[in-house]
DNA sequence: CTAGCTGCAAAGCGTTTGCATCAAT
DNA sequence: ATTGATGCAAACGCTTTGCAGCTAG
């Protein structure tokens, strides 16, 4: 199904109203195989539609992740990326291009699962978890 | 050992200069047994050393950092917490509470790093990793 | 003596918000 | 028509930084 169609399916399941501005955000982040920021995504949704602003950007990402069409995660650096993505899954970072990838990986995460079940925190309601692994994609030639 | 011995001693292993400041900013992280922020930290200190001022304490935080004597950990809230406790470690995040807390379990950080071992990530070269778990300490009244 | 740390205040950066206007329902 | 979204710009919170003076070595 092509992005923008299925942007408007979402949002309307959601009960979004469907703006023009939440399409095009919805239907850029689910084109993206990244992980942009709001930055990025004003950056990229300009030409398209220059009147969008920053604000309406992180307003309108804020509602997706509420709705829970949205993921967001923060880098180590700070800033926030959104992830279309709502499978459970893991995140690499990159130390050194200071980007975020996804990691799936289902046995990984059953495993650690299974033993938060088997060996419960004390005091300490478990929600969810993330595995932030931090490394390099192309190992710094030393 | 007290706070202030084993700070200087750690700042004289370490080869930093040993000031006022710096002594009783690491002295202060070691006796804490939360994650204090920057702002925790230099409230903490300013009775006993009133002239102390808030980039000084994030640059000293940054040169423990550097020197392996301190972590730094985001909060999903974005501000940065400090840990004088290096061992490998996990985190608790309070949804509720917005703090966060050390949660070591050897055994599940072996059972991880086993796994990642034997399951190498095409392409990634993996430093470091951490176990964000996200949930409540005091089940909320439902 | 001098390299490097400190205090101060200003600037930086990503993000949020108040408000008047505008548009989806 | 009404509720809620938008654009704009100002403010926000945390963190970093330039600079002149100070201090540990």
């Amino acid at each position: 199904m092509e992005a923008t169609q299925k942007a408007v399916s979402l949002l309307e399941t959601a009960q979004l109203r469907q703006t023009p501005q939440r399409i095009v955000i919805l239907a850029t982040l689910l084109a993206e195989h990244t992980h942009p920021s709001a930055e990025d995504l004003h950056l990229r949704i300009s030409p398209q539609l220059p009147s969008i602003s920053i604000g309406t950007v992180y307003r309108t990402l804020e509602s997706l992740v509420e709705a829970g069409i949205v993921r967001k995660v923060r880098s180590e650096s700070g800033t926030m990326f959104f992830d279309a993505n709502i499978e459970p899954h893991h995140h690499l970072y990159d130390e050194h291009a200071r980007r975020i990838a996804d990691f799936e990986d289902a046995r990984l995460h059953a495993l650690i699962a299974e033993y938060l079940q088997k060996h419960p925190i004390p005091g300490f309601d478990v929600y969810d978890f993330q595995l932030h692994i931090s490394g390099s994609f192309q190992p710094p030639v030393s």
